[in-house]
DNA sequence: CCAAAATTTAAACAATTGTTTAATTTTTTC
DNA sequence: GAAAAAATTAAACAATTGTTTAAATTTTGG
């Protein structure tokens, strides 16, 4: 019955690097067809259509999004070693998959997916006990009276948007990719020390 | 000659509001024509294009976009308190223009701005003296020997990836939008005082 | 090897795209 | 108030859109 396994997936990498770089609204069928290498009925006749082929690409990315914070929680660590992993690893992460962010955000910006974010996607975290540990380190005074809301906009904040302002970022400075990448590894050393400095109360016997 | 000034700022303005919300690739022309209440004809009549419209959209978005940022640095304050009101003012602006953040990098993301970023732009910024100030206090040993660059990533980071990252937060958290507004607001004081205890050395004479 | 099933293709579909044309209405100018 | 200019409209243009149809090819199962 299965001709070649690899079809359907080369069209899903295909759409994958389509639909990243250009965006839903910004790419056709056919552009996607061409990059498989193949024409528009085979992308409907695996995918039903093109909403369909976008829904899944868009779970995938949004998995990948979250799959590496799920490693690092489940970790058997400190909150402070937690934190310190965590913004590493993303910003390695990160520097893999560049335009991931900005095709998360501006999907769910314009609406794209209009499913509500799945809680396939949210229960791995929760059962990290990742809040848990957050709660016990403030009830502990390990760390300050601020909301674990606060915390991830901080961490996102700061972890994300380099990577969707390189194009601003490298105008309104005047610098080279290399420039802005030697920035971005700075950055990630600031944030740490920014974030964990922040965080950890220096004297945490005080 | 000149019939009815305003129609060409209709048109702007509803040109405006649908490439804002929906992106140059999600919209057509005629989307902007039915909220003018008007045809297409009239579109191209004014603005020979919808490129064309679409760049005059985004000169204007760009120039709002950094307009907070200079009456700030124009003023006759300390760096510090000049880091301080940049964070009020901006994230009081971006409150009353909570896309723009979105539509200027997501434009830069997918180059549909071709035109390097004009020195229109850069220049009234670099003329209020506020890279001087910085290195100035640099050597004062006022502040920490860290690159304007890496404060310029840190401060947009914190300030514009909120207003952006609003859909993915309040699925995340599965929070109301009056509660992602709280935590907006807590937020703005969180990256204040964290920017300034990091940037600013609590002992100026150490 | 042969029929059936699965895969792939080319072509066509109606709808929508950005743009242009030409006619009509409104405003301006003298 | 009449001629000229400017503004607005409806209609049409070719090109592109997502999707479907039906035929052709390849693979599978007996």
């Amino acid at each position: 019955m299965k001709r070649d396994q690899s079809t359907e997936e080369k069209i899903k990498a295909a759409a994958k690097k389509v639909f990243m770089t250009k965006g839903f609204d910004g790419c056709s069928v056919r552009d996607i067809a061409k990059e498989v290498g193949s024409n528009v009925a085979l992308l409907n006749y695996y995918f039903r259509s093109k909403e369909k082929l976008f829904e899944l690409i868009f779970e995938g990315a949004m998995s990948d999004f979250l799959q590496s914070m799920i490693a690092v929680f489940s970790s058997d660590l400190t909150l402070k070693e937690k934190v310190e992993q965590l913004i590493d690893k993303e910003f390695s992460f990160f520097m893999e998959h560049p335009e991931l962010p900005m095709f998360i955000l501006q999907s769910l910006h314009q609406n794209k997916t209009n499913a509500p974010m799945p809680s396939q996607f949210l229960e791995p975290i929760a059962n990290t006990g990742i809040f848990e540990q957050f709660e016990q380190a403030k009830a502990n005074g390990e760390i300050r009276d601020v909301s674990i809301r606060n915390v991830t906009m901080l961490l996102m904040s700061n972890v994300h948007y380099p990577f969707m302002s390189k194009n601003l970022t490298k105008q309104f400075h005047g610098i080279s990719t290399e420039i802005f990448e030697e920035d971005l590894k700075k950055h990630k050393e600031i944030v740490k020390e920014l974030i964990t400095n922040y965080l950890f109360k220096s004297n945490p016997k005080a």
